[in-house]
Formats: structure tokens, C-alpha cells, sequence
RNA sequence: GCUCCCAUCGUCUAGAGGCCUAGGACACAUCCCUUUCACGGAUGCGGCAGGGGUUCGAAUCCCCUUGGGAGUACCA
């Protein structure tokens, strides 16, 4: 019993190897965008690389010829670099273990699967798609598990010749031994599968193309990966791809099984429950360094608790073995905060360029780099997305603001706020609109000078003329980007 | 149907038989700060799915039940 906790705890064949021999990846099909949660494999695949220094590989799974498209390659591209995942060997960047894109491996495929015949593990399966439902619907009416009846391996030569003559192509299948398959999965500990429960299944398809399980094998056969991190849905894929390393005689990586990232009702997370893919959060404003650190604790904790955690710092405190096994769900109430937090702690200049998207519709060349700094600097604050600044600056551009009636009858046409703004014009006169310490000092004055008026009945007329709302940022700065002129014109309108 | 995986506050999680009166974060509520919204600070609310074992002692180990998820393709 304590034998087996220690293996599920330690990663007993990483302290064989030199870090040279750590090799991960990450191998997104290019049928969609990315993912989220493949986004969050290739974080953890990142991650382990890192930490370990070992490589992380990019390699682009196209043997669904109708599914893949090259723009789901780009978007795949665009959004792990996005992320900051740069990968060390991939179809873009080359390597020696090249090429890594499947669709330029069938040579390779072929050659792998003609050795498996060779050696007796593969065979031709000539069955149409027809008889092989039949099998199907027979072992469901029966209620056994389907497995194919491998009838095609006992098939006389005669019966080959027929085939052929009805023009039919072969598929390759593997010889599935009767055994039971065991490896331990670093996460989830030590695993078991019974093969007589798998049938001879299909290694290379009629159209000369590989299946996912075979390629993947001979792919991560021949680019030495030594690690395979992924997504528990691959959990039975696994018994069979064990199979075929076994058949090639070649070493067998370890593996590490993650658990899902599911949706709020617990199901697979999928369109109808809104953006799915990276390139989507980031359009709306996500920083990418937010949703990184974000869908890492997604399945990940740190040893310190401390969540907010840039990705360098995440790569230190990296290691497989503080991944859960159970799946999480990803909720937005969490990733909104933290993404908070990134706008709220970043480097005002550089969120200024990031935001700057955002603002196409305003005209910025009324003010300066550094006013434009400011500007963001007292709106970031309450900033969730991105894009929400896109509104909540309206009041600084144009000369005149809207003032909803709601406003204007509550506020604005208030006898308080009509004793205030005539007075305010009157400050304007002496009001150093340069000086932002200053206008804060005299807007302080000016508070205690209209007692017994409220400070807050003072500020909210001052700020209702100014910018229609009753809330916002700092007024004193907002005077002082409006500049005197506009203020001025703007409190007069407001006066009845 | 069959096989496999998973199960701690609403959500993400800490937890490796005694450090647990189960800790943290988000969300929510209240209060404080404040020219508003917010930010920040404080407090509160809230959980070991259920039942059996094992043990002096179980969130933790075992079994069953229940619930969720995945796989069962010439898709990846």
C-alpha cells in the first residue's frame, strides 16, 4: 500500500535522465482554433519543459484531411505565442526531428506500418464500413462489448482476390495480444486494461493515410518524446498506443493523464457556453498573462498558495505531481478578477499601447503620450476586460457630453447643483489647469468654501456637468485632461 | 451496454492517518476607507456525496451505493 503512494508521488525514471533528454509536447489538430483546454495541455507541457530545461515541441496533427485547415494552424501559432509558449522545435522553427506536421510524415507512417505487417502485428482489414456496423449493432443488441470479430485476419487468399475485384481498399490493422496492459500515469497513479476488451483497431485508413493512435506512436517514437502530458479523454487511447510501442520494441515514455476542464453545467466545454478558443478571451480583452496564470490553477496549484504568479515564476514552482486528477470548471467569475489584477499591476505605459485597440473610435491625438498615459492610468481601476475602457473614457473625447434625463433632472437640475456651478466657473478663472496637485488642492478649497453644501452634493455637480454620470475617475484629473476651455463651456451648458 | 477515470464550501483548490474546531482564493453579505463607482482593508456566510469497514484515531486507506466525466470510429 505505501509502495504504491510513493510511485504515484515521484517520478521515478525523470532522475535517470539528463535534462537534454526531457522532451515534451504539445500536438493540436488544426481543425478549430485553439482551445482552452488545449491551451492548458500545452501550459503544463510548457511548464514541465521548463522547469526540467528540457524542450517543449509544437507538432500539427492534420491527418484529417477534411477537417484541417490552414488558418486553425495560424490561430494555433498566434495564440501560444500569445500565451508565451514558444516552442523549441516545431513546422515553423524546423529541428532535427522534423517535419512536424503529420500531413508531411505519410511517407513515414507507411514505413512504420509496412515493419508492423512485417513482423506480424499488423494486417489488412477489407471490410466495408456496412459490415462493420452490422458487428456493431449485433454486439449492442447482445449488450457485450464490441470488439472487432478480426475475421479479415483469417481471410483466404480467395476471398482477398474478390475484395479486390470489388474494388475495395484495405485498411491496416493492429494485432491486438491478449494481455493486460499496466503503466503508471503520473497523475493518476497506476493504471490497468484488459486488451480482450480492445479490437484489432484500425492503424492505417484506406486512404493511405494514419490513424490518430498510430501516428502519435510512431511520431512520438521518432521525436523521442519523454514525457507525454495530456488530457485524460486519451486515457484508453493509451492502452492501445502502449501496444504499438511495444510491437516497435521501443521505449515507453511516461505518461501523465490531466483532468478536464469541463463547463459550468459540468459538461464538456463547447460553443454553446460561449468563447472557447484563446484567440476569443483575448479579443475581448483578456490579457493573455491573466489567462495563462489563470488556467494554470485550472488543475494546478502552487506549493506557496500565492495565485497571482507570472509565468516565469510559475515555471519555477512547476512539477507534475501538484496536478489534480479530477476536472475543474472553468468559470468566469475568477479569471474576471484576476484579470483585474493584471490591468490594475501593469506598467501604465504598456497598457496604455495594449488598450489602445480599443480606443480606435475616439480621436487620441488631442492628447499627449503622457496624457494618454494618464488617461488610462485613473480609468484602468475599475477595468475588468480591456474592452471596457472603450465606454468608459467616452466623456473625455468631443466637446459636449450626453447627459441622460434621469441625470440631468436628479443631479443637474438640482437648486444645489445650480449654486455650485456658477461658483465652479468662477474657480476656473484662478484654477492652474496644468497642475494636477494643484487642482486637487484648490478643488479641496473650493469643498469647504461651499459648506454648508455637502462635499459630496459639491463633487457631484462638478462632475455631472463634466462627464453626465454620477460616477467615474477622479474628477481633479479629469479637469485637468478636459482643460479649461471645454470644462468651462461644459459647466455652462449645465447651468440653467 | 461495456471499460476506465473522478468526487473537500456555489467555483478553483490546500490536505500524503493525529498538525483539521478542515486552510486559502473567487463570488456573495455586512462594515471601514472615500468627492462617486471602484480599489483596498476587516468580518461573516459556506464544504469532506451517502453508507459500511480498517484503526486508539479517517477528509486522507479499503469496499459498496450514488452522482459526474471520458472512451468504446477508416475523428483527433
Amino acid at each position: 500500500m505505501l509502495l504504491i503512494k510513493y510511485e504515484k508521488h515521484s517520478i521515478l525514471s525523470e532522475k535517470k535522465m539528463t535534462n537534454n533528454d526531457i522532451r515534451v509536447r504539445i500536438a493540436p489538430s488544426p481543425t478549430g482554433n485553439l482551445h482552452v483546454g488545449t491551451a492548458r495541455t500545452a501550459l503544463f507541457n510548457y511548464l514541465f519543459a521548463k522547469n526540467m530545461g528540457g524542450k517543449f515541441i509544437l507538432r500539427i496533427e492534420d491527418t484529417d484531411i477534411e477537417r484541417s485547415k490552414e488558418e486553425y494552424t495560424q490561430n494555433i501559432y498566434d495564440s501560444l505565442k500569445a500565451m508565451g509558449l514558444q516552442w523549441d522545435e516545431g513546422p515553423d522553427v524546423g529541428g532535427k526531428y522534423g517535419p512536424y506536421k503529420q500531413s508531411d510524415r505519410l511517407d513515414l507512417y507507411n514505413e512504420f506500418a509496412q515493419k508492423l505487417v512485417a513482423s506480424g502485428h499488423a494486417y489488412e482489414g477489407w471490410c466495408t464500413q456496412e459490415e462493420l456496423e452490422a458487428e456493431k449493432e449485433i454486439a449492442q443488441v447482445e449488450k457485450n462489448p464490441y470488439v472487432y470479430s478480426k475475421k479479415c485476419l483469417t481471410a483466404t487468399p480467395e476471398q482477398i482476390e474478390t475484395y479486390k475485384k470489388e474494388d475495395r481498399k484495405p485498411i491496416l490493422r493492429f494485432k491486438v495480444p491478449d494481455k493486460k496492459v499496466q503503466f503508471n500515469d503520473l497523475v493518476k497513479g497506476n493504471l490497468e486494461f484488459d486488451t480482450s476488451l480492445i479490437g484489432d483497431f484500425a492503424i492505417m485508413k484506406s486512404n493511405g493515410t494514419p490513424t490518430y493512435n498510430f501516428a502519435v506512436v510512431v511520431d512520438d517514437i521518432q521525436m523521442k518524446m519523454s514525457h507525454i502530458i495530456r488530457g485524460e479523454d486519451h486515457i484508453s487511447n493509451t492502452a492501445r498506443q502502449i501496444l504499438i510501442y511495444e510491437a516497435f520494441g521501443a521505449k515507453i515514455p511516461e505518461f501523465a493523464h490531466v483532468g478536464m476542464i469541463l463547463a459550468p453545467d459540468r459538461s464538456k466545454l463547447s460553443k454553446r457556453h460561449g468563447a472557447t478558443a484563446v484567440s476569443e478571451f483575448i479579443q475581448q480583452g483578456y490579457l493573455p498573462e491573466a489567462f495563462v496564470n489563470f488556467i494554470t490553477l485550472l488543475g494546478w496549484s502552487p506549493a506557496d498558495g500565492e495565485e497571482i504568479k507570472p509565468l516565469d515564476d510559475i515555471i519555477k514552482a512547476f512539477s507534475i505531481d501538484r496536478i489534480s486528477s479530477s476536472p475543474a470548471v472553468f468559470e468566469f467569475d475568477k479569471l474576471n478578477w484576476m484579470n483585474g489584477q493584471y490591468i490594475r499591476h501593469m506598467d501604465v505605459k504598456e497598457l496604455t499601447q495594449r488598450v489602445k485597440p480599443y480606443l480606435t473610435k475616439y480621436d487620441l491625438s488631442q492628447y499627449s503620450e503622457e496624457q494618454l498615459n494618464y488617461l488610462v492610468e485613473i480609468v484602468r481601476e475599475p477595468l475588468t476586460v480591456l474592452g471596457d475602457i472603450t465606454d468608459s473614457v467616452s466623456y473625455f473625447f468631443g466637446e459636449n457630453v450626453n447627459i441622460d434625463d434621469e441625470i440631468k433632472s436628479t443631479v443637474i437640475d438640482t437648486p444645489e447643483t445650480q449654486q455650485v456651478l456658477p461658483k465652479f466657473i468662477e474657480l476656473c478663472e484662478t484654477l492652474d489647469f496644468s497642475n494636477v496637485e494643484k487642482i486637487h488642492e484648490q478643488l479641496d478649497e473650493f469643498r469647504q468654501a461651499m459648506k454648508p453644501l455637502k462635499p459630496k452634493q459639491t463633487m457631484w455637480a462638478i462632475r455631472a456637468a463634466l462627464t453626465g454620470l454620477t460616477r467615474g475617475a477622479d474628477i481633479g484629473s479629469v479637469i485637468y485632461l478636459l482643460g479649461k476651455e471645454r470644462v468651462i463651456s461644459r459647466v455652462q451648458k449645465a447651468i440653467k
